[in-house]
DNA sequence: CGCGCCGCTGAGCAAGCGCTTAGGGTCCGG
DNA sequence: CCGGACCCTAAGCGCTTGCTCAGCGGCGCG
């Protein structure tokens, strides 16, 4: 997959796997007003206010309020572990697959900074049995990461004598993009995932041009 | 001021300045509940609960529960800003400075990391007005830190060809501790404050013995 | 002992919450 | 024209929420 077919890809309507439209409005809906207020500060009547429905059509297309946020929750960390796969199956040194995954996880996490704000943020807010089923796919995610980084360094290319904390560094500043990232604030998330990218590469001891 | 005696006061009593010691039950209480759950899933009765009162007692000392979260924000960030500032104002080189100031502001983040979750990721709780007032202090701590890592750059100890975005990122990466830490953890908060400070000197290009 | 002070409680109010239910409009095959 | 499947709404139920208020009990003081 080229750059533009992949490019294309990830602007494609993020929910377009979710029908009929009406359940789509509303997952749309509330990803909008979960990041903005946060789940539990946000109220059914207003999600389907946003979705341009009456508070009871909510409960046609999802039993509860934790299921929206379920339903979201699995989308979004199915996609970033995507992307992380997508940057760890790829070929070439460990230098260039762990340039592209915090190139490429960082830009989601700018670009879909509502979803990404919600997925990474919101999770508390789910069921236990939810909850177990979510972070099992971040733990997957988390391991592809920490893989590429142990084969930098066992090859000699990194110098990372802590490689499960440095995995957790890097983790965390592409996550907390999600956090603070506007899409009126000066850096685009192209800019965000480049710049990213190269103070990893220098935070692992990656040789400069690698 | 040594070590020991910095340690000491960093231990000692976290909301010691709040009195009477009913008011200061309920902040401890509060700062808990809120990093568990959220702000917006405790209840006043939860908060009540856990100080050993009835509900009605904590409007005694405290107007809202909003006004509970703004005074915890408020000492929690002016006790970031004061380590940032100690940091800062320390003489010796901009990597002496930046290694100093990463190593407390994140063994901080870990140490106190309820209180850090709760001023860090519920501020938008805060009123409007409350919430422009704590971001000021947010700014002062941001401003403090750019200002070492562009003395790095201007002196030609670090290669940052973007600071603003270089701070961006060492703080995001310092404030999410708060997120992720916990006790029982491999990790304790030294040693996320030395290897934090590790990774932040590579990323910024610092010397490697500096 | 009597009195006032003050931190606190038990009971409860109005509002808003997640969610349910009965029924209406629209479409399609016959 | 009918009949039912499919979405949707208006109304509202039961409950919890943030917060209030009348009054109680133990203390210090004379």
């Amino acid at each position: 997959m080229g750059a533009a077919a992949e490019r294309a890809e990830e602007e494609n309507e993020e929910w377009a796997g979710v029908t009929p439209d009406a359940a789509r409005r509303l997952v749309g809906a509330a990803v909008e007003a979960f990041a903005e207020r946060g789940y539990h500060a946000t109220t059914t009547r207003d999600i389907a206010g946003r979705a341009g429905m009456s508070p009871a059509a909510l409960y046609i297309h999802y039993k509860t309020k934790e299921e929206l946020l379920y339903r979201i929750s699995g989308i979004g960390h199915e996609k970033a572990l995507r992307i992380m796969g997508a940057a760890a199956e790829a070929g070439g040194s460990a230098t260039e697959r762990l340039r592209d995954a915090v190139r490429t996880f960082a830009r989601w996490h700018a670009e879909h900074h509502t979803t990404a704000r919600v997925i990474q943020y919101e999770l508390q807010a789910l069921s236990p049995e939810h909850y177990t089923e979510i972070t099992g796919l971040r733990r997957k995610t988390d391991r592809l990461l920490r893989q590429i980084i142990q084969d930098g360094a066992d090859s000699g290319e990194f110098r990372a004598d802590d490689v499960p904390g440095t995995t957790l560094a890097v983790l965390s500043l592409c996550v907390d993009v999600a956090r603070w990232f506007t899409a009126d604030g000066p850096r685009t998330p192209d800019e965000v995932g480049t710049l990213y990218a190269d103070l990893v590469l220098r935070m692992v001891g990656a040789p400069d041009r690698g």
